[in-house]
RNA sequence: CGCGGGGUGGAGCAGCCUGGUAGCUCGUCAGGCUCAUAACCUGAAGGCCGCGGGUUCAAAUCCCGCCCCCGCAACCA
């Protein structure tokens, strides 16, 4: 049995509502995972949210309510967006689950154990409107703490603190030893001079006097656990670690998905120390894809900017496969992408819609109108059904490489060659003619149409996800096919089924 | 001072790691087709691949220098 592909995304902090950021980052990630499913592997796909913190409970004290409940409330617009957008995960990570916590503690107290936890004490400029300690790079121009910090007192406070000073040289080593740690390889470099810089320990506490709305430390009941140690160990504690050994070896290492923000110092610093300092040996350091972010018109999506755009409008409007086809087809997978709604659009219409769309509905149109929808398989390969077979391999190939973009355009090369054959072919006048060569000609066309028809609806199914299944339908072949199934060729006297739009155009108001 | 990213025909982007006909979508122009979701196909115009050097038989691609734009504070993928 091969070993279990698996695949996280960040977990999402639940003190907003999802943008199309965080659908871009579960949209690239299942988009991965349904490709390792298509090729026959045990897939293991986790995402969740991260529910602890200050700007939860802050957050939920302003709207005068329990953070439990606000959590939660966010929570389910997670949840209700990845059903709507088809995020297919094996599993759910809610920082606010039973069994997290208990994983959580047991870490910190195998941690503080072995003396990589140590309580230290801090002193510093404290503002009290922010509750957050502030530190120079918070002073404006003129060197004081700017007025929406509110009122700003020097005070000293004592914290738990992880070690990352002495595992330094080994992160830099690792990182150094292992080319692919970080996806893109520009990433890889930027964490390298990260490390390079880095400078003291993490600390890892707050005191519940601050901040109660997290997980209380197994050593010291007067204190919770700060956001990250909490958050980042969702990847092992929902994935067996400490619970069924068994089944985390068979997932783990993990192929962590995350933003570009999120790299330093967290996942790239803060994470594999941790793992590192708990004894996991190099080779099961996670690997990172770090992907980049969805702008608006060129400038970053932020609140305060008021340029958030909703998913959830844009799959009522358009439809997930919509919005999944152009995420994917648009971006370069670890570089921004600039987000605009007429461009999806025309992304649906052009390559959807009149190419896919339109060449599966004129074949089986022919099919049906010349040969009852019967197709004849030609009596040995054919140049054109190794060209299918090419475009499989070129698909895979920039797909193992996360160039989902160059994967979608490979796919389409092959319908372009099908639109141009038909062209070329011309069947209507094939169908005419009643010499026997003619008819083997239009034998042959019908059958090369269906038999790329079929690979196509396989090579979408990952970022396509509905509309595959409904090509399958249509041509009546299998359902949830392989890669590996397509290179038996489609039946002789295969009979496909009745043509129904696949991808109806979206009317714009300029006609 | 610094760490990254980007600069490719009118617009938006691939290609760069692993040098060798500059590719894709849209737009423009001219033809063709009629099976099809007013869809499809063919051809054309349009590029000093930011600028200047270098390496090489050969550079968008590798090296050096310079210019411009965007991130590297918070919310946050």
């Amino acid at each position: 049995m091969a070993k279990t592909f698996f695949i996280t995304t960040a977990i999402d902090y639940t003190n907003a509502a999802p943008h199309i950021g965080h659908a871009y980052e579960k949209i690239l990630a299942d988009v991965i995972a349904r490709y390792h499913r298509l090729k026959g592997e045990p897939v293991f796909f986790l995402t969740g949210v991260d529910q602890h913190g200050q700007k939860v409970q802050q957050t939920a004290q302003k709207e005068g309510r329990p953070p439990e409940e606000f959590a939660r409330e966010v929570t389910q617009k997670f949840i209700a967006l990845w059903e709507k957008l088809g995020i297919r995960y094996d599993g759910w990570a809610a920082t606010t689950d039973d069994h997290h916590k208990v994983i959580v503690r047991k870490i910190l107290d195998r941690l503080h154990a072995a003396g990589a936890i140590y309580k230290a004490e801090h002193s510093g400029f404290y503002s009290v409107r922010q509750e957050q300690f502030l530190t120079d790079k918070e002073r404006g121009p003129d060197g004081e703490f700017g007025p929406e910090w509110g009122e700003v007192t020097e005070i000293s406070e004592e914290n738990y603190y992880f070690r990352l000073a002495p595992y330094r040289d080994w992160l830099l080593q690792y990182i150094a030893s292992h080319p692919g740690y970080v996806f893109p390889d520009f990433r890889q470099v930027e964490l390298r001079n990260a490390v390079e810089r880095l400078g003291g320990d993490l600390c890892i506490s707050r005191p519940k006097s601050r901040l109660s709305w997290g997980i209380e430390l197994p050593f010291d009941g007067d204190y919770v656990t700060y956001v990250w140690f909490d958050a980042l160990i969702n990847y092992i504690s929902f994935s067996g670690f400490l619970s069924d050994e068994a089944g985390f070896r068979e997932r783990w290492p993990a192929l962590h998905v995350i933003g570009k923000d999120i790299l330093v110092p967290a996942h790239g610093v803060y994470w594999p120390i941790m793992l590192h300092a708990l004894g996991f040996p190099d080779e099961e350091i996670p690997p990172l894809l770090v992907h980049g972010y969805v702008n608006i018109a060129g400038a970053k999506m932020s609140k305060s900017i008021g340029n958030i755009v909703d998913p959830d409008l844009l799959v009522d409007r358009h439809g997930a496969d919509a919005l999944r086809y152009y995420l994917m087809r648009e971006s370069t997978t670890g570089q921004d992408m600039d987000f605009s709604e007429d461009r999806l659009i025309q992304r649906y219409n052009t390559d959807l819609a009149n190419d896919l769309g339109n060449l599966l509905n004129r074949t089986l149109n022919m099919a049906h109108r010349y040969r009852e929808g019967i197709v004849r398989a030609p009596a040995q390969a054919t140049p054109f059904m190794e060209e299918i077979l090419r475009t499989i391999a070129a698909w895979q190939e920039r797909f193992e490489q996360h160039h989902i973009h160059g994967a979608l355009e490979a796919a389409w090369t092959l319908v372009s060659r099908c639109n141009g054959m038909i062209e070329e072919k011309a069947p209507w006048k094939l169908a005419k003619d009643p010499s026997p060569e003619a008819a083997a000609q239009l034998d042959d066309v019908l059958y090369h149409l269906a038999a790329a028809l079929r690979a196509l609806s396989v090579l979408i199914a990952p970022v396509l996800p509905s509309a595959a299944a409904g090509m399958a339908a249509q041509l009546q072949t299998a359902p949830e096919a392989s890669v590996n199934d397509l290179y038996e060729p489609l039946a002789d006297g295969h009979q496909l089924g009745k043509p129904t739009p696949l991808f109806p155009r979206i009317e714009t108001e300029r006609a």
